[in-house]
DNA sequence: CCCTGTCATACCCGGTAGGTATCACTGAGG
DNA sequence: CCTCAGTGATACCTACCGGGTATGACAGGG
């Protein structure tokens, strides 16, 4: 009837993210007939035509749109209830459940702050187990979705906390991080504006899921590339205060005055009812 | 693989919340024993025991726990993305997609605001149709969860916030309502304790899913029947300030000092990127 | 000790998901 | 203008599996 079963789904996603239907059968492990049958199936079970096809190219209808959007999130919390489940199976000793609790947490991110707190609940009676999941470049919420995390440490304005509940843990400044001998690195403090456009010194791009925002910048995927560069003099960087714990000789940090703060939040899926989880939280809050 | 069909889902927890198999399966229209097989397979696809069969009575695992939530949360989510996008349907005018946004809110809720909000919203240019979606008591978090709406008005602290993002629109003082005779009724102020113990008049209990809270007082599930019955000197409430409108000539409203004030709130669903509910939010934070 | 309730097993059938072969149509290029 | 490459739809077949019925196995209560 209105069921949507979760196979059809995880098939229109793959038309409507490749808009091509052999594609999207070959990414699916397939042949292409019966995913066109299968998509037709289901505009017609929901009564809707989800694509445009023009015999030669295919796109999305409003409600092809809607479907991506709405099926992306409901394909997430599926595939987290199985990834849970499959976590908590096993923890059945009756009077304590060996809960085990995965932590996604930014690489790069403040390794004081992470310490502090492994540190403090590990000291908790009847704490569970952490494993800590090092996620790219803003994936944390992604992994808090799909279910590959329980709770993570997110850095707002960078993460978007929407759809998760969360408590602030600390806030913090941004300095330009620049090469020791460059001019600018004399001044006691900088503007946005002061390091956004040195015509030496383009600010680096990071990888956002595989791509990268456009800009003169050299591309960077990795912390260490990074800090290379900047000792090279080829690029500057600006970070939360607590990059200051990872600097080099070569390297000068200098703060920025009109940065908006960095907040770091810890942040899990509303709906937790997890114990392991709300202890972890009450140890975070009393930092 | 590590799939978990739609279909399953629905069966598992049919059983879980039955803890029945024989009940589960009526409830979903099958024969009992297609259904065993069913959650005997998801185990073990999934690896990992749900169940604890006693040959005389069922009961959940820890794992089983964690998939009745989390796959609660996935069966929602869903359903929502069927039910969106089947609203979505026909939509598909190029320029201008004849969106319709529904609108969950509480029956007894401020008529006021509630009218106030409607009005300004349809002078806006190129706005969306409202379809308001009464709701029984704190109803609304389900229903944008299950996709039968697209945003809601709610009252913290009796509706939980978490998982939606919200915009407060306004704040607002409790009141007790009394028979107009009681003399209590004679009061400027009166304090919780005041109201929730008077011998002869029992708070009322307000049916949630179908079933009461614990208490001496009269069951509801109907402001009518409230209305009448403290009109009849058998009951008290406690409501909002904007309750007021529907006061009958036998009620009287005396303030209370120390109730936590009443916040409504304006929710969507965190992942929302409707243009048309972008409209009505900005709308309603200007009011 | 039997009887009832309850979940599991055995077996069968029909629908349907998926594969292969092919068609229908479109747009580019010579 | 015709041809050919590319792409989605159709036709048809098969095998799997979801669901039904009948029955077994076992625990508890009278």
């Amino acid at each position: 009837m209105d069921t949507l079963e979760t196979r059809e789904l995880r098939y229109f996603m793959a038309v409507a993210e490749e808009l091509h239907f052999g594609r999207a059968a070959e990414r699916l492990g397939m042949a292409q007939p019966p995913l066109s049958r299968a998509i037709q199936q289901l505009e017609r079970r929901l009564g809707v035509s989800l694509l445009k096809r023009n015999r030669r190219s295919v796109s999305l209808t409003g409600a092809g749109e809607v479907l991506l959007h709405e099926g992306r999130a409901a394909l997430d919390a599926t595939t987290a209830a199985a990834r849970r489940t499959r976590r908590a199976g096993g923890a059945d000793s009756p009077g304590g459940p060996r809960n085990r609790l995965v932590l996604a947490v930014k690489a790069a991110a403040s390794h004081e702050l992470l310490q502090k707190l492994l540190d403090a609940y590990a000291a908790e009676p009847d704490a569970a187990e952490i494993e800590v999941l090092p996620s790219g470049t803003c994936e944390q919420e992604e992994m808090l979705r799909d279910g590959r995390a329980d709770v993570a440490l997110m850095h707002a304005p960078f993460n978007s906390l929407a759809g998760f509940d969360s408590e602030e843990l600390m806030t913090e400044g941004q300095i330009a991080i620049l090469p020791a001998g460059h001019p600018l690195a004399a001044h006691k403090t900088l503007s946005l504006a002061d390091v956004s456009d040195i015509p030496d010194l383009p600010l680096a791009r990071w990888a956002r899921h595989g791509t990268y925002p456009p800009g003169p910048g050299p591309e960077i995927h990795d912390q260490t590339q990074l800090a290379q560069l900047i000792a090279l003099g080829r690029t500057v960087a600006v970070f939360p205060d607590s990059a200051r714990a990872w600097l080099w000789a070569e390297h000068t940090a200098v703060p920025l005055t009109d940065a908006p703060p960095v907040v770091t939040h810890i942040a899990w899926p509303a709906h937790s009812r997890s114990l392991a989880l709300a202890g972890l939280i009450r140890t975070a809050t009393r930092l």
